[in-house]
DNA sequence: CTCTTATTGCAAATCATTCGCATTTATATT
DNA sequence: AATATAAATGCGAATGATTTGCAATAAGAG
């Protein structure tokens, strides 16, 4: 998935296709491997000698959860987001350290409608996170 | 286990045993397979004609996870909290409905150990949270 | 029963996120 | 290419959940 993808997505959801989202989507695709804090993100764009209001980030964000485009994980306080590589359901391995993700496909879903159904309910969906360090991070510890 | 267990627990742990504390533990006994909110945590302590500062509720939260007396987890604006029945790992099934929550114990860490190493990364913990709707929510849907 | 220290209630602060509104801008349409 | 129009931006102010400082209170050790 390319610039030009994300930005036909974009257009086919109805949004607008502004500076201000383009300069986002740069940065999710250049750090498309770590899930970002929304200080993260400024900070990434005041490196660039550029500056978003912290409202238009935020609008920004919804805009592209709502088109499929991030993922979004909540963290303690805040929220967290990465990129999406792939369309599949999948889920995601964390580094507790620098934020760097694994994207894997593995989830037990008829083991999941199982326990959902033994016990009365009816399952909707499932949320894993697996956590640890890195390479890099477990090195430095 | 039961009151005096848990009274014993927060004891071992320093923590005194105050009015206000005993008042939080009865909700969470009473309401043990739910996860509440603060706020429905402070209806019911107001449903019982008393009524304790917000503060008090939040650090006394804080207390009651850190004597692994409580679980906690994490809505979108807010956390939810339910007692702990089980010393074991596990994880949780939740109705959307009514917060209404299975605990299982069903967690395949050798594939998330696995799924790890195969990454580079060093495994430390896991969280899974399965959502559905239970027997009266889904037939009030 | 007394002393010491943790805990409480209150008010004010904080932090992430959202909202209202006037101005600007992307883009569909002349 | 110029224009119209609705969406998007930036700003400041609001919100909502949670936290903090502090003086008053209460638990429980001795």
């Amino acid at each position: 998935m390319n610039l030009d993808d994300i930005y036909s997505i974009l257009s086919d959801y109805g949004y607008k296709l502004t500076r201000q989202r383009k300069v986002l989507i740069d940065i999710f695709i250049k750090k498309r491997d770590l899930f970002l804090s929304v200080e993260d993100i400024q900070n990434e764009i005041n490196k660039n000698g550029m500056n978003l209001d912290l409202s238009t980030i935020y609008r920004n964000l919804s805009v592209l959860e709502n088109s499929n485009l991030i993922c979004k994980i909540q963290k303690e306080n805040s929220n967290l987001y990465k990129i999406r590589t792939t369309k599949k359901h999948h889920h995601h391995l964390i580094c507790k350290g620098c934020g760097k993700a694994v994207t894997f496909e593995y989830c037990p879903t008829d083991v999941f409608t199982s326990i959902a159904e033994k016990n009365g309910y009816t399952f909707t969906d499932d949320k894993i996170e697996l956590y640890g360090y890195c390479n890099k991070c477990k090195n430095t510890l």
